[in-house]
DNA sequence: TAGACAGGAA
DNA sequence: TGAAATCCTGTCTA
């Protein structure tokens, strides 16, 4: 068979793609491959994407043509490419676009190209939610099943464009501030600007609706408030936590001309309903037990709102899809950093929230300056003696935590912290007996889940102002909005293969720096455990967005630190 | 009537 | 897979 060893690309049948990590086009390669398809492995030599039909709508959502991928794919592929791979995409990308739903006098219509073949008819449950037909090609539906219509649509491999538009809202003015409370010139990002052009005009799925998604830091905040700005209306936003609830209302209040009485928080100590309502998923999924309805989902329909937020959309739990499915007569924005679940529900927020319509990659945010440029290094360290006997003898679920606990990591933690002296430096683990050890070693303070807020204020504070220059924190990292900035973490361990809470750690150190603008992440990993395991998955998402790990193997016995400072 | 705290949920 | 964090509510205390 004819193989060609200078291409970089092998290809199989199922849509899987490998990519040559070691050849020279290898850069050039993972950017265009992550268009339209998804990283799944980062073993050494070969890295390996997966071509999806969601890939494929949303290379076809930001532009992308059949064409130019089957004529990439074939380029550069070692032997010759699939017919399957050739068909999936092919069919998908052409499906995109051909099936509208539409409105006409208050009716809904699903519109198919009828050159198409029409088998998604033959379907039993799409027939089910469709009402009758109407002629070949046309069907109307029931109201009340657009959402689903389009979530099942979509899991069967038929993407449907949403163009029947949206109810009438109740309107608002709100227009944005020159100057803040502080005093301080204010103008928003161009990048921010045009995310919300990419929202307002989406041609995806959804016309008017969508994902935009940024780098930690990027300022998503200042797109939602943008967005209000543009749409003049009534808006319930939806955030993950109570901090973030306030962090949005003391952002809108700072940057926009609206009175303070018309902005309310909707938590479990303050239930305002006002022309702009903040709330968190967990208070609308709050049910006492499974026999009772979850009574906080009415705020859904309590006013008449013409935009809905989803800050941190991944994070978006189950029962609010379901509310979502029935709300496609309303506007909604979802914003994130990472789209990505390990649940694999991401595509449904894409056929119920929106497709993504807006994109800029941490590492351009990076070229430009607005975030910091990052140094990731993975430290694979031998497990301790004690450990090595432990972690053998152990069944296999706690073996995760041994791996994680090696009492071997402590030597490394305070080489890294010698090479870094001086610096602003965040050490952050998963197990509380682990870092309550590390504190006492290293005589810094802990924060996690119980410390009170007073606690938490007074050693961010002191850590803001350089008075602290280590602070050591839980998996309160992964929540808390006020957590300073640093110039250097160091994880010392993390929950499995959670790719959302690697790249959320990594955000702790993407604030601008003064100088050379550079930070540190180090992740350190058991070796030949299956942390390590762990933590290639962990990678997978930061990898996608163009950082590389830079590999250190060491042992245990090592007395020199020398590995660091090369 | 505010604050503390336990218990359940996802 | 397991551990930890968060939030909401109801009850108890001062």
């Amino acid at each position: 068979m004819y193989f060609n060893d200078e291409k970089a690309l092998i290809i199989q049948e199922d849509g899987c793609v490998q990519l040559e990590v070691n050849h020279p086009d290898y850069e050039q390669m993972r950017k265009e491959l992550i268009c339209f398809a998804d990283l799944m492995k980062t073993p050494e030599q070969f890295h390996t994407f997966h071509i999806t039909n969601t890939s494929l709508w949303n290379a076809a959502a930001m532009g992308k043509k059949a064409e130019e991928i089957k004529q990439f794919l074939t380029t550069h592929c070692k032997m010759k490419v699939p017919l399957s791979v050739i068909q999936q995409v092919q069919k998908m990308m052409h499906r995109y676009g051909t099936l509208q739903i539409n409105k006409e006098n208050e009716s809904l219509y699903i519109n198919a190209d009828t050159s198409l073949e029409q088998d998604w008819v033959q379907d039993k449950e799409i027939r089910s939610l469709l009402e009758e037909e109407i002629k070949e090609g046309k069907w109307k539906l029931k109201k009340q099943n657009r959402g689903i219509l389009k979530k099942v649509m979509t899991s069967k491999g038929y993407p449907v464009i949403d163009k029947a538009g949206y109810d009438d809202s109740e309107q608002l003015p709100i227009s944005l501030r020159d100057v803040t409370n502080s005093g301080e010139m204010f103008h928003i990002r161009d990048y921010q600007k045009e995310a919300v052009e990419a929202f307002l005009n989406s041609k995806n799925i959804f016309s008017g609706s969508g994902v935009v998604h940024l780098p930690c830091g990027a300022g998503k905040t200042m797109v939602g408030i943008y967005a209000m700005a543009k749409l003049q209306c009534e808006v319930l936003i939806l955030t993950s936590n109570k901090t973030s609830v306030k962090q949005w209302k003391r952002e809108i209040a700072d940057k926009c001309n609206i009175s303070t009485s018309a902005i309310g928080e909707y938590t479990g100590d303050n239930k305002q309903i006002k022309p702009i309502t903040i709330s968190t998923y967990q208070l609308l999924t709050y049910r006492r037990d499974k026999q009772h309805d979850f009574k906080h989902m009415k705020l859904f329909s309590s006013r008449k709102w013409g935009l809905i937020i989803y800050d941190e959309v991944h994070l978006l739990p189950a029962p609010v899809f379901r509310a979502t499915a029935d709300l496609q007569a309303t506007r909604r924005l979802g914003l994130t950093a990472t789209l990505i679940r390990e649940d694999g529900r991401e595509t449904d927020v894409f056929s119920l929230v929106g497709h993504k319509c807006y994109e800029l990659h941490w590492k351009e945010l990076e070229a430009k300056g607005w975030i910091a440029k990052v140094q990731c290094h993975e430290v694979r360290i031998d497990l301790s003696e004690a450990d090595q006997k432990l972690y053998w003898e152990s069944a296999a679920k706690y073996k995760h935590r041994i791996a994680g606990e090696n009492s071997n990591k402590l030597q490394y933690i305070q080489r890294i912290l010698h090479h870094h002296a001086h610096q602003k430096i965040l050490i952050i683990g998963q197990y509380i007996t682990q870092l309550e050890h590390i504190a006492d070693v290293l005589k810094a303070p802990v924060i996690h889940g119980k410390s009170n807020n007073e606690t938490r204020e007074a050693y961010y504070n002191a850590f803001k102002q350089g008075k602290l220059n280590i602070l050591i924190v839980s998996k309160v990292a992964n929540f808390a909005v006020d957590l300073p900035n640093a110039t250097v973490a160091i994880q010392v361990s993390g929950s499995f293969g959670s790719r959302q809470e690697e790249a959320q750690r990594l955000g702790r150190v993407l604030r601008p720096k003064k100088g050379d603008n550079e930070a540190h992440f180090y992740s350190l990993v058991s070796k030949d455990t299956v942390e390590q395991e762990n933590s290639m998955h962990r990678q997978l998402f930061l990898v996608e967005q163009g950082y590389t790990y830079d590999i250190k193997e060491v042992s245990g016995d090592e007395k020199d630190g020398m590995y660091l400072v090369q």
